[in-house]
RNA sequence: CGGGGUGUAGCGCAGCUUGGUAGCGCGGCUGGUUUGGGACCAGUAGGUCGUAGGUUCGAAUCCUAUCACCCCGACCA
């Protein structure tokens, strides 16, 4: 890609509104934009970051069996009066009409929907267990949207909900998950730990959070020294205390902020048995379906790896997640044809070998473009002057460090993948 | 929803107390000199002062209503 193709809206002030870094990173790194409170409009640099993200999840999920598809956001009342929530959601969930006066709401979550979906098509244990995913926007009706995409109203969540004949059935898949998020957020090379969230609630519904360790967080963890523990609301229920304080003297455990980018529960029979999805065992007995879901937040985890990695040039993406593995930066290029036909000579042999390359072909200065790139976060920069151009070589510098180092063309393709 | 605050050019802000017809920095555009770490000079465009109403000869400024946005709280897979 060449900038020249691949507008970057970069700016040098960010709005007062801009608290917490992450948000005011994205805003100057031209990653989103806002429409109105809770709603950011994604521009190309900041999709390619959800893009990459998506992709790590996807790859993951299909290796443990789970299959994607995709649903319509805008949802009957019907599933929603027929599972209770239409009455128990509250006004997190924005209700409207059409124009034939029939109910809808857009969708939080899809535990109806797909429910419904399944149950129309899956009828025998023979079918089971089944696990389906689907990556796309969900809206909830926040009281208070805050931090930028962190907590916004509509947002990118990956859901994944399991089907399966018996209990047995979903603890063994729940696993499954519990490992393939833990492959996920090692991929995105984040600083996460799991959490116990077990709500105790009457059914013994079991669940766990996923939480990316992060001052600006909104949850309060409590850890051991190996990151394992629980959140507050376990943690006040276990140890019978009713202050942060109060359980850190009892328990001697670590205090630590985090940002909830996955949840996964086992649902049980909640809503198979209200919306009556059923399926025939082998002894011809009809049974309700258990079932398990799988959050992971995707626009929560741009924020969050952001908050996790900059410093006080701009962001600095894992390798995983950038945008682009490497920027290509030419120095006066519109007035020196010699370096001009280099660094396009390099930004093909670079393109051929599948890496995401953007090649910064403006007519700017070399200090405009490093700060811009370096605002960016692009782990990796080839710059490309007279000097090189006249050596046949190329000047690398990473994102981390403040060396540069002149190298040969053929070392580039090390130097980047490293 | 309760408390607090802000709406003036794309962004950041001044002007409001004491009414007289809107300004600064950044950004944009044009020309020129520049370009190896956010250059400089000259010129130029861009604003129903959130919206509606009121007071007044005259309102960004005073009054009323309303909308939007932000912060704290409550709320929240």
């Amino acid at each position: 890609m060449k900038v020249s193709n691949f507008p970057i809206f970069t700016q040098k002030d960010i709005p007062s509104e801009a608290e917490v870094t992450s948000h005011q990173l994205m805003i100057k790194a031209g990653m989103i934009r806002k429409l109105s409170s809770g709603q950011y409009s994604w521009l190309p640099m900041g999709l390619r970051v959800i893009q990459k993200i998506e992709q790590i999840i996807r790859e993951e999920l299909n290796d443990i069996g789970c299959s994607e598809i995709l649903m319509p956001s805008v949802q009957p009342a019907e599933l929603w009066k027929e599972s209770g929530r239409w009455d128990d959601y509250g006004p997190e969930l924005l209700r409207f009409k059409d124009r034939h006066d029939r109910e809808f709401c857009l969708g939080p979550t899809f535990e109806e929907v797909i429910t419904d979906l399944v149950k129309k098509d899956v009828s025998s244990y023979k079918q089971l267990p089944i696990n389906l995913f689907q990556i796309s926007s969900k809206f909830r009706d926040e009281i208070r949207p805050r931090f930028g995409v962190m907590r916004a109203r509509e947002f990118i969540m990956k859901d994944a909900y399991s089907f399966h004949e018996t209990q047995d059935c979903l603890d063994i898949t729940y696993e499954s998950y519990k490992a393939a998020y833990r492959k996920i957020f090692e991929r995105l090379t984040l600083d996460y730990t799991m959490v116990d969230a077990d709500s105790g609630n009457i059914g013994g519904n079991k669940s766990n959070e996923f939480h990316v360790i992060a001052d600006t967080g909104e949850d309060d963890l409590l850890l051991d020294e190996k990151l394992n523990g629980m959140n507050l609301e376990i943690a006040k229920i276990k140890y019978s205390e009713d202050s942060l304080e109060s359980i850190i003297k009892k328990t001697g455990l670590m205090h630590k902020k985090g940002i909830e980018v996955g949840h996964i529960f086992k649902l049980g029979q909640k809503y198979s048995e209200k919306m009556k999805a059923k399926i025939t065992t082998k002894e011809s007995k009809s049974v309700d379906m258990f079932m398990g879901c799988y959050g992971i937040g995707v626009t929560r985890i741009v924020a969050a790896a952001i908050e996790q990695s900059h410093d006080s040039n701009g962001i600095i993406w894992p390798k995983s997640i950038s945008p682009f593995e490497a920027v290509i930066v030419e120095i006066d290029g519109h007035k020196n044809n010699e370096v001009r036909s280099h660094a396009n000579e390099i930004y093909e042999t670079l393109r051929s070998s599948k890496l995401n390359i953007i090649y910064d072909d403006r007519d700017a200065s070399f200090g405009n473009k490093m700060k811009d790139w370096e605002l960016i976060g692009i782990p990796k920069s080839i710059i490309i002057g007279k000097k090189e151009a006249k050596n046949k070589t190329v000047t690398y510098k990473s994102r981390t460090e403040k060396d540069k180092s002149e190298i040969n063309v053929e070392d580039i393709l090390g130097k980047i993948t490293k």
